[in-house]
DNA sequence: ACCTGAACACCGTTCAAGT
DNA sequence: ACCTGAACACCGTTCAAGT
């Protein structure tokens, strides 16, 4: 009868492995038909779960859509972290740039333009942007201050407005590639990159 | 019976009256409850006309949200026509910064990002958006040209990358002012033109 | 020609009922 | 505890009927 009153904890790891099943189906679901026109039966159907089931890990649609979104932007920032070595910053950004036009390509473009409008009417949203914003921009702006001391580069800028101007820049080169998609992206941001941070050689 | 077959033409311009009467309507909307809130039942009792009324000036909701979203921007880049006179170049696009920066402030602060977000996934306003970006960067990198075959700045870059990557940076700056609402984006802007721009003094 | 407004289709969300 | 799936509420869009 115990057994009965306070059962036996059940898989603990379930929630977890449900809410990953959710997010994985989500993923595919906004990829193939975009981020507004997937619906949440076609989610429930990819995921292979009931509606129920879905609204018992996320409290609306929108929270999927931010959780999918704060990972996006987490991994094509993580570039960032890779930029500790100061000998060939510009070459990082380089790299960085290049692999922040790729995370947001084709089916995805949309997705980067869609995680700001979430965020402008979804303060919880913004606000986890904003502490992730935080960190890269840190991030950024020490690699430029250890690479300003070392000799290596001659900032035009305060290092933390050099970061933030450059990641101003990319963030509107990437949302206008949508309307050019020009391949040279890249190498404008690595021009910007080379006459604010004026590099040594 | 000629006169019921062929009635004669009402009022002409009704059709851009109703057109105007129903884009304010919207603007209003939208301005107060947000663009993706708003509904189109609300739009219609704004106006004071029936949904099937609506229909007949728009095909959709989205193109009212397109239609607006064009002229918002062309109000803001309406700046870039004042850029002739080549002598305080970098003052002048310090204040279409600002201008810009106003035009999405507040209640408008997520338009920005929807016009992306339509942009992305709607090829015949990514088209409208185009032309338009193309006319203002030519005005933008032909202000430049003026100015430096004037003297009055030394470029770093060819007038038209340096004209690509300062919209670039406005537009990501405007988009980022939804993270941290910091005042300074305009400083930060004109302190981004004096390092491309080089002005003489 | 232009408009009305009830009806339709669709989709995010809930909840009584199951195991 | 976890899930199902029918039902609900809401909203963009259409269309038969009016003038």
């Amino acid at each position: 009868m115990q057994a009965i009153l306070m059962p036996r904890a059940a898989d603990p790891a379930l929630p977890a492995r449900r809410r990953a099943q959710i997010l994985d189906a989500a993923r595919f679901c906004f990829a193939a038909r975009g981020f507004q026109h997937a619906t949440v039966e076609e989610i429930c159907a990819e995921a292979r779960v009931s509606p129920g089931a879905l609204y018992r890990y996320f409290d609306a649609k929108a929270d999927i859509v931010a959780a999918i979104a704060l990972d996006a932007r987490a991994a094509a920032e993580a570039m960032l972290d890779q930029l500790s070595a100061g000998d060939a910053l510009v070459d990082a950004l380089a790299e960085m740039a290049r692999a922040f036009f790729a995370a947001f390509e084709g089916a995805d473009s949309a997705l980067l333009a869609d995680i700001w409008a979430e965020a402008a009417r979804d303060p919880a949203l913004a606000k986890a942007l904003a502490t992730r914003d935080q960190a890269a921009r840190d991030r950024l702006a020490g690699a430029i201050e250890r690479a300003a001391r070392a000799g290596s580069v001659y900032p035009a800028l305060a290092p933390a407005d050099a970061a933030e101007t450059l990641l101003a820049a990319l963030e509107g080169m990437a949302l206008r590639r949508t309307l050019h998609a020009s391949a040279d992206s890249v190498a404008r941001f690595r021009g910007l990159a080379l006459h604010l941070l004026k590099p040594k050689r």
